[in-house]
DNA sequence: AACATATGTTAGTCCTGCTAACATGCAAGC
DNA sequence: GCTTGCATGTTAGCAGGACTAACATATGTT
């Protein structure tokens, strides 16, 4: 996703030369902080690093966002549709209301969190400053209503349309987020021997439906 | 625990009035620290409010620890203690192999994450500067004993000996791990009305032992 | 062309992490 | 009991980052 960041690249007016305005500051800011967060994580990120490689000053960020919790905010807003767009992809993939479909779901949302760590992690867990009103704040909301479709088609087709939605999706939900922050984290299967981390969300997932099932 | 910090109370040596050096200063840190922490989470931690805290200089924690990071890991420490003790008790308030016994070790890992948020997300994810040669950075294997031994016991009594414990230690892991964190970030039951932590807990792992149980 | 607005810059403040040089108290040895 | 070494504290100062104020330059509307 765009390596050349923003080296003052004329993007969207090319009879321009080195402008004094950049063109698209806050898109430039927003891949910079991108990058930077992936390679140091969000403690690590520095809003005047991010200036750096956008080629501006360090006062230049304040007309585009309200301070660093801001910027970083936007770039887990982008995690969000990121993350949205693959787990939709994945169950697609599979007959609506199978059980492949709802393992190759949470494997994707797993390989997401372990191919953007950081990024991840921002996306849940980040409230540098819990602002209730103002910008609404990342919202994974449409991420979760696709992990819903999938489990209601689910529950139509072995029999338990009559309860909630939310007695499956929640342990599932539960099982791929966990298994996201321990391979993050912990390096999972460099502990355990011979251990596959889509393996392991489809044993888990398919145990736990299982268990779940009408008798 | 503590609610008194440190300042400057004569902890040790009664006899001291004051004194130009502090007794316990290291202590007394962590306890800085750990409060700090636990308010404003690891980010917003600053050094020199610790210091304040304790009632000493900006420069005195270098005596103690080698940085800033160093005193985290340290609150880190501390809490892989806390959470030893506290799932084991759950464990072993249980007869040994059985569904309750795993069941109150899963809820009391949550509990902890929930009680103590930012010390249980500073215990995982928190590498301020991967450095495996040296002090030897938080370590939660005792932590994931605890788990293995439950584990065993339960795979010995229903007939799953020959199996890898890990085949279902880490499943468990993964659900209880998830439901931390997603409690902790998403505030969980705020969106499911009438969930409770405790009892999704156990309908997961109950559903997933049993959905790994021999036919 | 003139103005209002959006967007950038420079200069400066305050705070933090960290280091260097110095000061103080404790604990042994004599 | 005194001196001397070491652990542990202090002050002063540096580098760097978040943020602001005042100023400068493009843009586009009339």
């Amino acid at each position: 996703m765009s390596g050349e960041v923003g080296i003052k690249t004329e993007s969207k007016a090319p009879h321009r030369k080195a402008s004094y305005h950049h063109g698209d500051l806050r898109g430039a800011l927003i891949d910079a902080a991108h990058i930077l967060i992936r390679d140091k994580g969000p403690e690590g990120f520095t809003l005047a690093d991010a200036c750096r490689l956008a080629g501006v000053s360090t006062a230049a960020p304040y007309r585009h966002f309200a301070d660093r919790g801001a910027l970083i905010m936007a770039v887990a807003e982008r995690g969000f549709g990121m993350l949205r767009e693959r787990t939709a992809a994945a169950r697609d993939a599979h007959p609506a209301g199978t059980e492949e479909s709802i393992v190759a779901m949470g494997q994707a949302y797993v390989a997401f969190a372990t191919s953007e760590p950081a990024v991840f992690k921002l996306m849940f867990g980040a409230h540098p400053d819990v602002k209730p009103v103002g910008r609404p704040q990342a919202d994974g909301r449409p991420c979760f209503q696709v992990l819903l479709d999938a489990v209601d088609a689910w529950m139509a087709r072995v029999g338990l349309q009559g309860r909630p939605t939310l007695d499956v999706a929640l342990p599932l939900w539960t099982i791929v987020h966990g298994t996201s922050y321990l391979q993050i984290d912990k390096d999972f299967c460099a502990v355990a021997p011979g251990c596959d981390v889509d393996e392991l969300v489809r044993r888990t997932a398919l145990a736990t439906l299982k268990g779940l099932m009408p008798e």
